[in-house]
RNA sequence: GCCGACGUAGCUCAGCUGGUAGAGCAGCUGAUUCGUAAUCAGCAGGUCACGGGUUCGAAUCCCGUCGUCGGCUCCA
């Protein structure tokens, strides 16, 4: 487990991206260092072999570097060797990292003569580095520094000379949005890492190896737990047998976990009208998302009214067109004077027409059903079916919801992106006064099941609102956004738990707790949270009845500890390395005959019968494979515990007990072992 | 969605610069009766992702589509 610790970074991407000033600059870690004068060397190189290449930004990042580099070859994997040549020579030529400060007019004129991320000057003006010069604040060194002939605008720091690069190694070439904007043009990211000596570089490869054989793509594959099939789609996982037996498990863990809560269950359909998601507010934030609408046919009397409305609004068209032609005829003025009477038809024509195109849009969104994409808007109705009282509350619906959003193709992988997904969700509704004691319960939940799945590294992202996206990314609420946040920092806060503040990040509808952990793979993803939401509520016009005899609105909290059945048990595979402990294990025991001996295969079936009486998945390889040969198969599908049956425990009532990575524990009795194996899954033992 | 790479039997992979497919494992059949990580033999498996094109001839070269992967953007 120790090798994971390489991708654990608690910093959030998001803010790296920031702007970094002077001081933040020379807190760079040695080895971050050293990676981002290798990237000035890896630009070098690159320049000697295409002087023409512009570079943008070239910083050290998670597990290596990288530089942007605008350049009209495409740079492929088959180039690296021959830039790592070239760096070679740089590095072995030694030069020092000098730093240059120079003034902005200074700096301005290098990169005017495109000498700024360059051998020499040139043609073509350093056209990204002018524009970084451009966005340091007036009062900040500009310095420059130059390794050999190449000099960079950088604010550093560096490794005193290019031969303290110990080792290095271009990993991947891929695009990337200049300043990250999906508008602006794609340059070529070039990646690599370095460290400081050859033997790092190799456990660093090394450790990488052994992170693929936890890929949960892979295992999930040789462990028959999901498959993806293209006829089915992109992203649609389906379940086999195994992975269906995992998710029996995480589902009574949640319902047991959720009753005890104080929680009820709801259960609602996959599709609803488009009607909903406009009164929810997902359609404006959120439909591209959501899968395309299925379009119905009206029914006979829907359609009927329709086409009425049709005809009707076509004819008040050109009624107004042919009032408007007058008037523009005559000008305004004189055609009001001249023609009040028209105006003022005109006027309530214009009310008709939008009252009836509002009818239409009605009728229309009637016909229209979407996939849902969340389960909050069904809630917020059964919220609304039943009066409510200030009694009922908290109230809180939870539904293992299954939700379709259209991820764009791109962002698709394995498990733990998917466009089909079920989800641990609940959405808890609650008095203002109720709110603390929830949201901290909801905390609380995560961090009892991230103890029992021995997840001990995440981070809490409290996700707040950018006022500037207003009424685009979010709804524009801006005193309830206040308030919401304010309180829920202050919970955050009086708990003690550790969090980062991310702004930007709120769901549409109110700031929201993502729980990030990391994957082996050195990926990070959301894979719990707990969402505030002040806007739907309202939307749907909930309410309770409160003590003073008057309706409120209730607070919304959505959250989802185990997030979506998809990301978690991908999570889970690369986490155990697919060796489940043995209460999720998807197959709990099997039984190994030697031999297949009548009286041997009825001992042996009686015990798998008593297992499964009691639940326990079991199975029995009554083949004829010599026992090395079961054993061998049963190893390679990790299967928990294996009960090695021969004459010799038949004759002492016993078995051989096997735990996967275990090995052999010797001949127990068999009620012995059964009692064990039913308190280990009943006490979810890690 | 964007840029790039890749796509050969259920799985893992061979298949040179074009001469119309091969191994191991898994599967099936039979033999083997074996005490803690592979008993032996035989059989069967492929429209080389799909659709066009170049060519006497395409798994191999070109174009397009789909999918997967590495990133970017986005997210549970």
């Amino acid at each position: 487990m120790s090798f994971l610790v390489f991708v654990v970074n608690f910093t959030p991407n998001r803010m790296q991206e920031d702007r970094k000033t002077p001081e933040m600059r020379a807190q760079m870690t040695d080895i971050e260092r050293l990676r981002h004068s290798t990237a000035h060397v890896l630009a070098t190189a690159i320049l000697k072999i295409w002087p023409e290449a512009q570079f943008a930004a070239g910083p050290p990042v998670d597990n290596g570097f990288y530089y942007d580099v605008d350049l009209p070859h495409r740079i492929s994997p088959e180039d690296f060797e021959k830039i790592e040549a070239e760096m070679k020579k740089e590095i072995k030529e030694n030069h020092p990292f000098e730093r240059m400060e120079v003034s902005r007019d200074e700096a301005l004129d290098l990169g005017k003569k495109g000498r700024l991320a360059a051998l020499s000057d040139r043609e073509q003006p350093s056209k990204f580095k002018l524009e970084i010069i451009e966005n340091i604040p007036p009062g900040e060194t500009i310095s420059l520094y130059r390794n050999g002939d190449f000099i960079d605008l950088c604010a550093g720091p560096h490794v005193m000379r290019t031969g303290n690069i110990g080792a290095f190694k271009l990993t991947t070439v891929a695009s990337a949005y200049y300043k990250g904007d999906e508008k602006n043009p794609q340059l070529q990211r070039v990646y690599g890492t370095a460290f400081k000596t050859k033997k790092e570089l190799d456990d660093y490869f090394g450790m990488l190896e052994e992170a693929k054989k936890r890929d949960h793509r892979k295992l999930g594959k040789e462990l028959e737990i999901f498959v993806l099939d293209d006829d089915v789609g992109p992203g649609l996982p389906m379940w086999l047998p195994r992975g269906a037996a995992i998710i029996e498990e995480l589902e009574k863990l949640a319902k047991e976990t959720e009753f005890a809560a104080g929680y009820v269950r709801v259960r609602t359909p996959h599709i609803a009208r488009e009607s909903l998601y406009k009164k929810s507010g997902h359609l404006p934030y959120y439909a591209d998302s959501m899968f395309p609408p299925m379009e119905l046919k009206y029914d006979p009397a829907e359609e009927h009214q329709a086409a009425g409305l049709e005809a009707t609004i076509g004819k008040k068209m050109e009624q107004i067109k042919a009032f408007e032609n007058i008037f523009t005829g005559l000008g305004m003025e004189e055609a009001a004077k001249d023609h009040r009477e028209s105006l003022q038809r005109l006027e309530e024509n214009k009310r008709e027409l939008a009252t009836l195109n509002s009818k239409r849009n009605e009728i229309l969104s009637r016909s229209r059903y979407y996939l849902k994409a969340m389960n909050c808007p069904h809630h917020h109705k059964l919220f609304a079916a039943v009066p409510r009282s200030y009694r009922d509350l908290p109230l809180r619906f939870a539904e293992y919801g299954t939700c379709y959003r259209y991820e764009q193709s791109g962002e698709l992988f394995g498990l733990m992106r998917v466009r089909s997904m079920q989800m641990n969700d609940a959405h808890l509704y609650m008095t203002p006064e109720q709110f603390e004691t929830e949201f901290n319960a909801v905390n609380e939940m995560y961090l009892k099941y991230f103890k029992l799945f021995g997840i001990g590294k995440y981070l809490m992202r409290f996700s707040t609102h950018d006022p500037t996206k207003l009424g685009q990314k979010f709804v524009d609420e801006s005193e309830l956004w206040k308030q919401t946040e304010e309180m829920t920092r202050n919970v955050l806060k009086s708990s003690g738990i550790n969090y980062v503040e991310v702004p930007n990040e709120a769901a549409f509808y109110g700031p929201k707790i993502d729980v990030q952990a990391w994957s082996v793979i050195g990926r990070e993803f959301s894979i719990a949270t707990n969402q505030v939401d002040f806007a739907q509520p309202r939307r749907f016009d909930l309410r309770y009845k409160d003590r003073d005899n008057v309706d409120k609105i209730p607070l919304c909290i959505h959250r989802a500890p185990l997030g979506t059945h998809e990301r978690f048990i991908g999570f889970l595979i690369e986490h155990y390395a697919g060796n489940f402990p043995l209460w999720l294990s998807p197959e709990q025991v099997r039984i190994l005959t030697i031999g297949d001996e009548p009286q041997l295969l009825d001992y042996s079936r009686a015990i798998l019968d008593e297992l499964r009486s009691h639940q326990v998945r079991a199975e029995i390889d009554a083949s004829t494979d010599k026992i090395n040969g079961k054993i061998q198969r049963a190893e390679q599908m990790k299967v928990h515990t294996m009960f090695v049956i021969g004459k010799r425990d038949m004759e002492a009532n016993a078995v051989s007990v096997r735990v996967h990575g275990k090995g052999n524990l010797g001949a127990k009795s068999s009620d012995e072992v059964i009692v064990d194996i039913l308190s280990s899954i009943k006490e979810r033992r890690a």
